[in-house]
DNA sequence: CAGACACCATACGCAGTAGTATGGTTTGGA
DNA sequence: TCCAAACCATACTACTGCGTATGGTGTCTG
């Protein structure tokens, strides 16, 4: 991500924008978004403030700048593999699949969920929340489903997906077993996937 | 909730502990957890944090009083009402609408999930969570699912509930009106209810 | 009526964070 | 080589929150 760091490791390195942009994202993804402060990233990247506030006015320009950018890479991330499935049910068993092994942009997503009083945070999670939401629908209407069935069918699908993500990455739940995992996902898709 | 309130309305009013905890959750409903501060909550109940740290030793002591007070409050106010329906059938759909129409336990139970990773909160959680879905584990086992199936039905449907409460509460979501509302909860029970 | 106790205000110390000011160091290019 | 820009450190101010110390006011009781 920095092209400015030495080929060796760390420590001697300057830093752009985009590598406080990442930091942050990082943290957010660990400690939540209130962790994501001027100092303690400052810490974390081994530099001071003064660094900061070079590249950036303020606190609320770094989290601006860190969500638009995952804002972005999380559209391909998440539907970008599943242009190329053409069987609706099978693109919805895909995306269940992919949702299920938990990878990063979701530990971000669950964080912002936790956040979504902070006016930054909203409109971003209204975005991309309604985006994924209309894709589902309309996969569920591709499968069969009536136009207020699928509407209501993504709406469940979606909490699920919401609700799941709270529960096991938050709570650490009986930390389903890799197997029971897989049957508990076999379940869902059988339940919801006409 | 104070017995040492004047008759009246307000203004000259001493306080209990009891009053502190109940603001507590108030602000904590509100604001969620982080807004539950020592000096906050002085200010918006009239009275300056002398009083505070005469009734708790901490803020760590008021957030377990709440805490406490919230959870066991929490247990009657949601199965109490549904002991008394035999059929599990007829049960889970009155578990679904008492759920679905939001009453004050399930905003505070929505931000306390927003703060799980907080180490007071995080052990309540579990409990009532467990709690929860237990039940609901027993009641589609009761309505004829095999054991594997029931838990993993129940795990969807409180999964469904969480997600359904953080976005509808927290994202103001498209604002279901309440036919359309209705509808979405009939499709739900329709759904997961064998 | 006079303590005694419950409840509260005021004032303080301490720590953490946002933001500013200013000067120092490193780096690339003329 | 030398300058200018990019990058960073240090040292501040201001604010807010937790917790403590201490003294004041209302109320109940003997």
């Amino acid at each position: 991500m920095s092209e400015t760091s030495t080929d060796r490791n760390e420590r001697p390195a300057r830093l752009s924008a985009a590598d406080w942009a990442q930091g942050a994202l990082d943290l957010l993804g660990e400690q939540g978004l209130a962790a994501v402060g001027v100092e303690p990233l400052a810490r974390r990247l081994g530099v001071t403030k003064g660094s900061f506030y070079w590249h950036f006015p303020s606190r609320e320009a770094l989290l601006t700048a860190a969500l638009e950018h995952w804002e972005s890479v999380e559209q391909e991330t998440v539907f970008g593999q599943l242009e190329a499935i053409s069987d609706p049910r099978e693109r919805l068993r895909a995306l269940f699949l992919l949702v299920a092994h938990e990878a990063k942009t979701h530990i971000i997503y669950s964080e912002l969920l936790k956040a979504l009083d902070h006016p930054l945070v909203k409109p971003v999670m209204e975005r991309v929340s309604k985006r994924r939401l209309d894709y589902l629908c309309a996969s569920f209407r591709q499968a069969g489903l009536g136009r207020a069935d699928a509407q209501h069918r993504a709406r469940l699908a979606y909490a699920a997906y919401v609700g799941f993500l709270q529960l096991s990455l938050q709570l650490h739940q009986p930390r389903l077993r890799h197997d029971e995992f897989e049957a508990y996902v076999e379940h869902v898709m059988r339940t919801l996937i006409p």
